[in-house]
This record gives structure tokens, sequence and C-alpha cells, in this order.
DNA sequence: GTGAAAGCGCTAACAA
DNA sequence: TTGTTAGCGCTTTCAC
């Protein structure tokens, strides 16, 4: 058996209580003393029991983190960052991943804040209903969204409408006329908001908004259309358009792209002559396809995130704290030479 | 405040004892009794303090995790399989990743041993030394190591070994004389055991290992190596040997292969026509790059691990558990056609 | 400044 | 079968 406190005071002729002021820095507590106690430590080479601590404290000091795991790419970064915050300062991170098939958020929420009772959560692309933040308000829970938003909650996001936004107006400029987009699922607030920057920038360029150029990913039931399977589905749909397809699309993240140019390829066009092609987060994969797309900043978001929430904890900082990170333009070769090259598609500009 | 044990007490008009007896479902309680209990518990929205139960019980229902993080996808992959199985038991998951610049590996096993006390802990590509194997053991805590071994405890790998030397047999089968081998950094136990398969293919096909056709992945610092920079910058190292470079090199991982296919482009080079690759892991990208390589089952080495531990724990199993999955040969393009291509480096032959 | 004692919210052994 | 009580290992009053 470890050693426990009790083990220690007799060891160093104190008391428990002497003991637990020597572990916490308590100014309340002679020099001379301390230096008894912690050399009683070292010997039997004692350890605070976490639990036992926390039940006293009333805080575990660890903080979850709940994140859908097909994210991927994304994810990884993105845990990076959260990983070497929360170990910086000291806390431990239980990790919690749903499988949508089977699991709610909602149940892993209840499980951290009242079995786990977490000192705080950290929620990873996943919507949060009016009901659970009151919750987490009402129970002083700290909480901080990330890559999500809510009203009354922290949230870091990502300026995903001026994002997409942006990539349709770079295809734009390029010289498209016909331009299409690749979507996830709508119920995906991501989703919804970038098709809106999409909607934005054909308006604004005169170009009507054509319900044959919007691909929604459903290929692979149960999960909200951010992958491979359904990038290359969704564009094989575009394909089946004919000469009347788009000659650029906006896919609205870079593993839907990536199996979009795959469908691409399979239908022996090329990209960018035939099919100009830009993505959205800039994942590992991204550089080796020469995809261009909109950078999203993963690892600093996760940190930012860690650090919020350890503020509102520890400093108990209270006050709104909405962070959006903005997108930047990673230009490659998918998306072909600026304009010159698409000149001879601007005959199609007469019947637009 | 939550409700508590004495609440629902209350409520039902029984002792704590019976509510905690309706709780864990003993048979030392009447239907009856249980009902009126649960409903109480139902009206309160009571839920058992995990810490409080924990200390009770001596036990934690948590598990960790001990990553190296760098591992990207591969880790990514177990995770997944990881995540899964540990949900479906019940169990919560503590994630600790190393950053090798600062942490060590001994660190983390001291917390979550010591103060954490978990029920297990899942140590993923990670080296242990007799010291601490023996601690794990002597305090009767469940081990589980995945992609790394140690005689006295439970380990999960993959036949490295086999894999390299079926690598390097693959390349030579297919013609190749001058095969090199890019590695990561030593310390690691994969990297050291990939070398030996490499050696022994070479040496079975009587032809002798060269120094300089060993490139060690050593760019990067404080990390081991497995990374795309090591990667290219050891594939620029095999390229500076000029026309006695070699035809053919296996690659200790598909991220370091990437970087080495960049470097051969960057060079003027062609895969495989100049050079062919194969790498190892069978990484998302890999497809991608038309890399051949030896796939590692990691979804199903995470899930296993977790069994295993669970097992451990739950049952109380004991004996020795050392599982070694195969890898398989994943044949792409970067291997180049069998044989006929490479007739034309036959004359080599002579002087080797 | 320090020790003793009372909790924190549970489980488990012990009576009744 | 059920209520009571004594821990689990700590923090935190409260006296001294």
């Amino acid at each position: 058996m470890p050693a426990t406190i009790y083990d220690v005071a007799k060891r160093a002729g104190v008391g428990i209580g002497t003991v637990s002021r020597a572990l916490n820095d308590s100014p309340q507590i002679l020099p001379h003393t301390k230096a008894k106690v912690l050399k009683a430590i070292e010997e039997l080479d004692y350890q605070p029991h976490a639990m036992a601590r926390g039940l006293a404290r009333k805080k575990t000091n660890m903080i979850a983190v709940i994140v859908p795991f097909f994210t991927g790419y994304f994810f990884l970064e993105l845990l990076r960052g959260v990983q070497q915050e929360v170990t910086s300062h000291d806390y431990d991170l239980l990790l919690y991943s749903l499988d949508h098939r089977k699991d709610k958020v909602e149940d892993f929420i209840e499980k951290t804040l009242q079995e786990r009772r977490v000192d705080g959560v950290l929620l990873i692309s996943l919507p949060i209903s009016d009901y659970y933040a009151s919750l987490f308000i009402q129970k002083k829970c700290p909480i901080v969204l990330v890559d999500s938003y809510h009203p009354k909650l922290d949230s870091i996001t990502v300026k995903n409408r001026e994002g997409a936004y942006l990539a349709t107006k770079h295809l734009l400029s390029l010289g498209h006329e016909k331009v299409a987009m690749i979507d996830g699922q709508l119920v995906s607030s991501p989703a919804q908001v970038r098709l809106l920057g999409y909607k934005q920038a054909l308006e604004e360029n005169g170009i009507p908004f054509r319900d044959d150029y919007l691909a929604i990913s459903d290929f692979v039931s149960g999960q909200d259309g951010f992958n491979r399977e359904a990038g290359y589905h969704a564009m094989a749909r575009l394909l089946e358009l004919g000469e009347g397809r788009p000659t650029a699309v906006f896919v609205s993240s870079d593993i839907q792209a990536a199996g979009a140019m795959l469908a691409i390829q399979e239908a022996g066009l090329n990209v960018p002559d035939d099919i100009a092609l830009i993505g959205f987060d800039d994942i590992e994969l991204a550089e080796y396809l020469e995809l261009s797309t909109m950078r999203q900043p993963m690892f600093e978001m996760g940190k930012l995130g860690v650090e919020r929430l350890i503020d509102r904890i520890d400093n108990k900082k209270a006050g709104d704290y909405k962070i959006s990170f903005s997108t930047q333009l990673i230009s490659r070769k998918s998306c072909g030479p600026p304009c010159a090259s698409k000149q001879n598609n601007t005959h199609e500009t007469v019947s637009a």
C-alpha cells in the first residue's frame, strides 16, 4: 500500500494538518517544520491521492474534452494544442469522443458534469442546446466551445462564413462563372454557415445560385458528410451534369476535396484545367494534393480554448468571451493559373 | 449543490446503505424497496459522485493512455480503437501525451500510478524500463504495452522485423540490388527492429550491408525521426551519393517516405523509375502518394490493448500475454513494375 | 504555529 | 432485508 498522509505525519512527528499545510505551501507553517515534513515525504515517496484530495477540496483538477471523432487531422492538431496547454497548467485531460451512431453529446455532458465533476469542459465542433448551456451556467461549470457557437457561452470559432466567401470569391476572381459547392450535412453548423458565405460571394458577383450546383455530402450514413467518400460521391453527382457541369468547386473540407479530386480523375478529367478546386481546413493532405484551401488555425484554437477555460476555473473570471479566428487563403495548384487560361470560359458569360 | 446519497435516502425513507445497494444492483434488496429508491433517484436527478465512489471502492474507473504525440495518423487510428473499447466498458480515459522535449515517460507513469491511481495503463509506442515494469507488477496495476515490448509485461506489437524483412525483400524481388534504408532514431525500438529485418533480407540475398545506405532520420532534434522533415533530409543525404545512390529505399515509416519522395522530386528524379520507395504503416497519406507500404492494423491494436487491459482489471486474469500482429504488404505504384524495367540495373551486380 | 476533529460522498462490514 | 457505522485519504476549521 502506498503511504498516506498519516504515515508521513507519524514519521515527521507532526499532525496530519501540518503535513497538509506543507503540501499546499501554506504560509502558516514554520520553515523548520516544513523541512521536516518534506524530508519524511521524500523518504516515504509519498504522493497525495488525487481522488481524496478532490473529494475534500471539491475540485478534480481534470478537464473533459469532448470531440466527434471522425474529424481526423483537424482534431489531431487541435488536440495537440489542447494537450500542450492542459499539461502546462497541471490539469489532467479526460477525453470523450462520440460515435454519432450510438452516443449522444448530452450523455457525455451529464457524465462529465454530474458523475466525474470535472472542473471544466471543452466542447469541440459539437452543438449544444439551450437547455444544457443553461445547465452549465447554473452549475457554474466553466465550458468553452471550440469550432462551435452558443450565444451564452464562451466560443472560439473560425470565420466560416468569411472563409467560404473568400474561397468562392477566389474562384470567381480566377474567371470562373460556373462555381459549385460541395458541403457537409446541414445539421453541422459550419456546413450551414459556409453555405451562406458561398451564396454571398455568388450574389455579389451577380451569379444566381443554382440548386443543382450544391452537392450535399450525405453518402455515408450516420456521419456528417465531412469525409472522403462523401466528397467523392458528391463530386460524382456534379459530374453527371455533363457539359453543364461546373468549372470550379468550393468544397467545405479538404478531406471531401480529396475524394472529389479522385472522382474528377476517374472521370478522365483534370484538376485544375477542367475543374478547379478549393477546400477548407488545410490538413496535411492538402499540401500533397496541391489543393488550395482556407487554413484554420487548429493548434491555436485548441490551445486558446484551454487557456480560456483554465482562466475561468482558476481566476473565476466572468464575462462573455467570443473569439473568431480568420481563415487564411492558401493558394496551390488546384485552382489553376489566375484568369488568363480561363478566358475560354468567358463565352459562357453571355448565357448567365 | 447536486443531490447526495443522503438526500435520496431521506426522500425514499430508507438508509443510505439501502440506496447504495440499489445503486450497485445488490441482490440483498427487496424489489419493492429498490423501486422506491430508484424513484427518488429519478426525482432528484441523482448521480453518484465518481470520486467519492472511487475513494471508497479503491477504484477509479479510469484508465490512462500515454502516447508520444507526434505519431500522427498512426496514433489517431489507434486511439479510435482505444476509445471505442473503453467507452463500451464504461471506463473513462485519461490521456497523456508527452512532448519529448520536456516530458519524461517516467513522470507520467508516477502520476497516473500514484496520484491518479488509475485502474490500468496503456502505454503506446513507448519503451519502459525494467524498474518501472517491476513497479507495475509490484503495485498490481495492470499495464498493456502497445507497439512496444517488455518481457515481463503484456505486449501487443506488430511484427516489425518481419515487416521490414518483407518490405526489403519485395524491393529485392523487383530486381533492385542497391537497396538503402531510411530509419528513425535507434532509441526507438521499432526503428531498431526494422533495421534488423532490413539487414536480414539483404544478407539472405547475399547483398552486403553498406553504412552509407543507412540514413538515420535525425534532422529534427528532440523527436524520434519519424516525421516528414527527417525523411526529407535523410533522402537528401542518400542522393548526395550521386551515381552510387540506391535504386530503391525502404523507409521505416510512411510519413518519412513522404518527405523522401519530395526530396527525390526536387532533385529532378522520379519515383519509381529512378528510385523505388516502400514505406511502413499505411497511413491515409500513403494511398494518395501511391506509396507501397507495410500496413499495421492500428485500430485493432488499440482495441485489443484495451480489451486485454480491462480483462486484467475486471477479471484479475494473470499470465503472460504477448500478441504480435503481422503486417501486410500493400503494393502501390511507388515500387514500380515488377522486374522487367529493372533489368538495366543488372550490370551493377558485377561489382557487388 | 500546530494538533485534533469534522467533514467531502460514497462502500462495506456489522448488527439488528 | 435493512439501518447504522466505520473507514477511504485528504482539507479545513477550530481550539490551544
